[in-house]
Parts: structure tokens; sequence; C-alpha cells
DNA sequence: CAGAGGAGTCGAAGCGCTTCGACAAGGCGG
DNA sequence: CCGCCTTGTCGAAGCGCTTCGACTCCTCTG
């Protein structure tokens, strides 16, 4: 193992030298900085991360916890960690992946122990358990979702309740008078989590303005599930011809029933997706969607957590704007 | 900040009977670890990660690097990648998420600084770059898939070529003489994964064994790709009545262009899937299927780890063995 | 031409923990 | 009843790095 003690001899310099030459804190001249990188590219050194978390008490690592409820669209979860990561490397961070399984306490252990200087908290419940512990902790702490108090984070989460009037608006644009919301799964909405509801929320207020009806249906994304839930919005509301679908499992189950039931997509019903565009693009029909920007969602996380991590930034709330794309899931409702 | 002088001194003993205490490495009084463990539980005391690290030369924390390829099958790394996390966690240790990104020295950077105890490689290419480097590394390593050259390193995954024979044995038990296997995207065969390969190589054998004619098409997971291959197929070989399906994003479209075919399945024709456990049993079919059995990969890959993080495990390469479950998807062969 | 101040470097003091050797106190066999 | 081993505890020496103050040259400035 090559210290820097070594490298500082190989460089005829003295430790600290080298150290200064790694972080730029102070001013070394020309020379000696080629002379002591020269030796560190020689030697093949690496700083030892747990000495340099010691002596400076910074880690360089990001927690980032992620339950893990499988009733939850596992895809976006993956895309926001791999962001997270790809994004903290490039500020010199690493990640440090939790799951749920140790409960709200793995929040203390890690930032008490200084293992990490800072967390990222997925799939954040409105009155999570994680959130008193980590405000204790007094570590910076960014949140992706958006829980009832946010005093004392980041907050940084897609405009639900925005992407629920963008699809109210776009539908009622195209005619159609009568909708239906599929819904996440029942256990989603009993989780807490919020965003559902605000999708909800936004797609109903905004429906009303326009004199449009909404139905909505929480629904598991099975065929089985689907199916009952189809059959009962179209005796209930026999005029629907609009759906707004968030369970993005339930999109080709959605898409496959009307099919079978000869209801063409999207001449006679259409369709618009809340979804990862990835989703959007790859089933049986194009979809109208509005796209949960998870790569964006991390990346605002990332870099609002460096910045507060150096102590230059505030508290914020950032919801991202949503965007609808039409493609051919939705067109003119029918006359 | 609480440290372990604080907790000596709390406790009325010396540091290093404190130490003691925690690690178990000395024997210690009753009395006397009782009144640490007081003191501890007193003072809300979290040992320092990096001083542990430091001293220890033992960071308890695993490295697991995931590539991210977008075409590669994204639930089943989630599910290893958390499984990992929360095995590691029973064997104390905490596990830092690297993606691809970085490239092959994230290997060598992580290691050769002492921030991680060893290392998992996921989604293992046969000549994959990282392995010299793990190899000169001299950590433990375990790799979830299987290289060519395996020397210096466990390797864990499902023995695909097995998989294969079985899918041939159940096809051909069921009176199926011509079958067709859907495999993974181009690209996974490009990559040299090898996995993809092992699973033709296995059912090809085996259903020559019993005379079984088999036809081959690697396939992306989309619509308008399953389409087109199952024209080719069909027009090819118009006796095919059974399918194996490796590429799980191509069940759905499968199963729905069969259906809009009008061939019943699994009265006209028999699908076997090789899946994780999860994609067979949503699906509008509950498909006969071999699963990948991901968390008990990712047990048996944390469990080798730390047992040679200990010094108490050879390099193994472990094949599961895979199982075929019987569902609705495949039935006696139409005559 | 003296003094101020900047640039470049060094030495040393930790950071909080582990671990090794030492040592005191008691139990045992011969 | 002495020496020996075991058990329980302590002190001190690091682990490899960061960082603060101090010091030495220079280069300006007045």
């Amino acid at each position: 193992m090559v210290t820097l003690a070594d490298v500082a001899q190989h460089a005829g310099v003295s430790a600290s030298t080298v150290s200064y030459v790694l972080s730029g804190k102070r001013t070394i001249s020309e020379v000696t900085k080629q002379r002591v990188e020269h030796s560190i590219r020689e030697l093949g050194y690496l700083p030892n991360a747990g000495a340099r978390a010691l002596a400076s008490s910074r880690s360089n690592i990001i927690a980032l916890m992620m339950p893990l409820r499988t009733d939850m669209y596992v895809p976006v979860m993956m895309e926001i960690a791999i962001a997270v990561a790809t994004n903290a490397r490039e500020h010199g961070f690493d990640v440090l992946m939790l799951t749920g399984e140790e409960g709200p306490s793995a929040v203390r252990r890690v930032v008490g122990s200084g293992l990490a200087d800072a967390v990222i908290l997925m799939d954040v419940e409105l009155d999570d358990a994680r959130l008193p512990l980590l405000r204790e902790s007094g570590r910076p702490a960014v949140l992706i979702g958006l829980p009832a108090q946010t005093t004392g984070f980041t907050c940084v989460d897609l405009d639900f309740a925005g992407a629920g009037s963008l699809c109210a608006e776009h539908l009622a644009g195209l005619g159609h008078r009568e909708i239906a919301m599929i819904g996440e799964a029942p256990a989603v909405y009993e989780r807490k989590t919020g965003f559902a509801e605000r999708t909800v929320d936004g797609l109903r207020s905004r429906a009303r303005e326009l004199g449009v009806r909404v139905l909505h249906r929480p629904c598991e994304g099975t065929y089985a599930a689907m199916a009952s839930a189809l059959g009962q919005i179209f005796t209930e509301r026999p005029g629907v011809t609009g759906f707004v679908v968030q369970n993005e499992q339930a999109v080709e189950p959605l898409l496959s029933l009307l099919r079978q039931d000869r209801r063409a997509v999207p001449e006679d019903i259409s369709v618009v997706a809340v979804c990862p565009e990835q989703v959007a693009l790859q089933g049986s029909v194009r979809l109208t969607s509005v796209t949960i920007p998870a790569r964006e969602m991390a990346r605002r996380a990332v870099d609002h957590l460096i910045a507060k991590i150096e102590g230059k930034a505030d508290d914020e709330v950032v919801l991202l704007q949503p965007e609808l794309v039409t493609r051919a899931s939705s067109g003119p409702a029918p006359v």
C-alpha cells in the first residue's frame, strides 16, 4: 500500500505539500505540483478513504435510502438510483445504498457514524418516520417526494397536480366530456405517499373548471384487476371516452382489454399515461403521456445536496414542471 | 459528537476496554460490559466509521458494480441490488453503488482507496475489462454471471444451460416437436454476456436428444420487433407449437400477438418463459416458467463474499439449479 | 533601502479508533 | 505455599490523512 508519505518522499517534498497538491487548498508552485503528480502516477497512489474521512470529517459519501415496496414502480426507482450515483460521481461523491429493511434508524446510523455526509430519501411518505431523525441529525438532506412538513429539507418532485391538470386539459381540448382515471394500486394510496392524490386532485379540479366529469379508480397492475376495474367503469359511466393512467403496470392490460373489447385507441377511446418516457414508447401503442422525469429529479436532488454540503444552498421545494407529449393514443372524442 | 473516549470516561473504564466490549475480541467481565453498554446507550454513541476504517483497515463496505445497459432487464438487476444490500446489512456491511459510467477503473479506485473491502460485479461479460483490475487488486470478489475465465473469483449464476434443457424437456414431454426460442435482444448477444447463449445451447442440445426441432430468434422487447419475429417464425416453421421466451419484455407482446392471431394459449401454442417469478405471475396468462432466482443469487453472492473477506472460503463456481414451474401457458401439443 | 506582504513549503498536532504488550489479581496443581 | 496460567483491564503506539501556524524567500512600495 502506497501512502502520502511515500509519495512525499519520492517527490522530495513534505507530506503536507502533497496533501495541498491534492486538495488545491494552498498555492503550490507549478514545478512542485508537476513533480508530485508525477510521483503519484509513478507509484499508483490512491488516498486512503478512511484516513481522509477521519482527518477531514467528510466521507464524500451520500446515502441513498430507497425503501423497497413491491407495489412501487421499480424501474423509476432504479432509474433515479442510477442517475443519483452517476451524478454524485461527477461531484466526487460515492453513493451508499440503503434499503428500507433496516428501518428509519438506518438514517441515524449512517449519518451519526460519519459514514455519509448527506442523505437522499426516496419514496417519502406524507408523515415519514425518517424525517424527525434526519432533522435531528442536522445533516444535509434532500427528499425525492413531498411530505406534509417540509421544513428543514429540500424536496424535489414532479408537480403531479400540474400533471393531472395537463391531462384534463389535453382530453378536454380534444372534446372528451367524461374521463376515467386509473390510479395506482390501492396500497399506494394507503401508504400516503401523496403523489397519487396530488395527481387526482389536479386532474379533478382542472376537469371541473373545464366541465369534464371524472371517475377515479385505484387499480393494481394485473390483468384481472384491470378487467374488473374497466367493467365497473363502463357500467357506471358508459359515456367515458378518455382514460388517464397513472399505474404504469396497468397500461398494457388496459390497452389489451380495450382491444379485446373492440374499442379502438384513439378512435373510440383516448389514453393518457403518467409514466416514464420509456414506458410510453415501448408498448403496443405509442402513448400520449406526461413524463416522469426520473433523471432530471435525480440530477436536481444531487446538485442541491452537494450545494447544501458546501453550505451554499437553502431549503427549497423544487417542483418540476410536467410536460405532456401527444402521441398515438389520444385523439378527438368520438361524436 | 460522542467519541469512544467519552464513553470510556462516562463508564469509568479505559478506551480500549470500550473497544473490546464493542468488538468482543477480548473477554470482558459481565459487570464492566453492562456498564459500558449502558454508557453507550446513555450517550447515544456511534463509532466513527472513518476512524474505524483507518485503524482496522476494514471499511465494512461492499461495492456493488452494476453497469446500466438500457437493454438489460432492469427489474432483475434491481431485485438483486436490493437483496444484496439487505443481505449485506445482516452481516454488518453497507453497500456502495457503482454504475458503469465511471468505467472499469472504478474498481481500482474503490478498492485501492480502501473504501470497499470487497466487490460484487453484475452483468459480467465473457471477457470483462473489470476482471484483470480486480484480480490485480487482490480483494475478495464475487461475480454474478459467468465469464470465460473464472480463476481468482467466485461466480454465482443460474445454470442457464440447465434452464434451457428443462424447457426442452417440458415441451417435448407435452408432445411438442417444433419449438421456437425468442431470445434476448440482439444487443445482448453482441455484448457477450454468455447467459443468453448458454440458454440456447442447453435448449438446443437437449432438444436434439429428444428429437425436437428448435428455431432461435433474438428479439427486442417491443411489439413491432415481436410482430416481425413472429411472422418470420411461422413462415419458416409453420409447425411450431411451442415457444421459449427469454426476453421478458417480449412476453406480453408475444401473448398479445398470438391472441390477435387467434392462436390460443395453451391449446394451440405453449409458452415457457425464463424470467423472474413476478413476471410469470402478473401477466394476462400465468406463465409456465423457469424462475430467475434473483434473491437467491444475491444471497449466495453476499454470503460467499463475506466468507472470503473473513478468509474462510475459496473460489468457486456456484450454478443454481433451475426449476420449471408448470402454470397455465403450456399444455399438450395439438394433434 | 527598510519594511510589508505574498507565495511556497514544512513540521507537528491531531482526527477517533484498534490492537499489542504489559500487568494485576485470583485460582490451581505440585 | 510458590510459581504458573487465566482472566480482565489499561496505556500507548500507531493507522494515513488534513490543517494550522510558522518560516523562508522574494517582490513590491514608499
